[in-house]
DNA sequence: ATACTAATTAGATACATATCTAATTAGCAT
DNA sequence: ATGCTAATTAGATATGTATCTAATTAGTAT
């Protein structure tokens, strides 16, 4: 089921008029007059939410004498709608790599030669920068203050902001003067 | 889970961008500005969305620093569609207790003392008189139609045109000048 | 063939809503 | 306390849609 398919069925469950005759059917069959009787709406507007509802693949209708009988397309609904949503996980992938993107783009904007040009001001680009000169460590190893300046200092003079941030945005740890990478979120990246 | 909290989490459900940010958030935890970023959309609009989200219980938040982190409540999408339209059944009774009104209705409208006044010109009704009269008869049992006119007789000096409505409308069946019950849908009623 | 009736379509209307910009609120840091 | 920044709210707009009445189509029975 494609997206705009899960969109077109999730509108039709969105109205409570179709959601009634959906859950009329689920007695059993029934024709538009019954449904417009039930429902109390006129046929034409039972018309109108049956074709969305056929479209959609939730219904199916079949002739029977004179009347036009409608009846549930029950495989559609035994699905979980979690299923439904994350189904399209290739979508989600495209998504992952435009967040990708744009990490490369800040790192391009403020490395050149392997040094950083400037500490970017948005926290949020602050971070990027940060997560990247993280890479320079070792995860597991403990490293002490005058070897965490020492690798830091290779990327801008202004180590000590840089080591504070480490700290502050939690992707390094500190005690008693030594420090180490967190073991936190930063792996799935 | 009533019905309108249903309608409520359907409608969620049914619009692209929130789609794409119950997706992104399938991922991980995310504050509104990258999901802004995401979805190449301001974020007033992703806040506008995250609320509608959070009242029908599709995401809840949490403070983290700067950030307002959002969530996704996975349990609320672990349901089957099926399940959540059928899970008023008691409301399905209602409705079925609501035809069943009509049916009496009618009846009570054409019958007086066991007899029928008069036979109603609409079709939907004359089969709910018709379906009444045919409980006269066994399942099962093979009638000649002399048996059948004294029964039908009973209800109304036309029984001409009932008995030929009877096989009309599929209540009972004929062949060779003998008849029976149609063993047909009636039953569900 | 003709008349009847269920069903759909067309046109109109009123209500809902997705989105934006701009203004405001709230939370964190200096 | 003051300033910054994330987040929400307010106001405006444009699109979408649920419903009705009236007209049309289609299919059945006499």
């Amino acid at each position: 089921m494609s997206e705009a398919d899960a969109i077109k069925l999730f509108k039709c469950l969105s109205d409570k008029s179709r959601l009634q005759i959906l859950k009329s059917l689920t007695i059993e069959d029934m024709d538009v007059e019954r449904l417009a009787g039930r429902l109390d709406l006129t046929p034409a507007t039972i018309s109108f939410h049956l074709k969305k509802l056929a479209d959609a693949g939730a219904v199916s209708s079949y002739k029977k004498q004179y009347y036009t009988m409608y009846s549930l397309c029950k495989d559609v609904f035994l699905e979980r709608i979690i299923d439904i949503i994350s189904e399209q996980s290739d979508e989600a992938a495209v998504q992952h790599q435009r967040d990708a993107d744009y990490r490369r783009r800040v790192i391009d904007a403020f490395f050149e030669y392997g040094k950083l040009k400037s500490i970017p001001a948005q926290r949020k680009k602050e971070r990027i920068i940060l997560e990247e000169i993280a890479k320079a460590f070792e995860p597991g190893r403990i490293y002490t203050e005058r070897e965490v300046n020492i690798i830091i200092a290779d990327y801008h003079d202004d180590f000590c902001t840089l080591r504070r941030d480490m700290i502050g945005e939690k992707i390094m740890e500190r005690e008693n003067g030594t420090y180490w990478l967190a073991q936190g979120d930063r792996c799935k990246e």
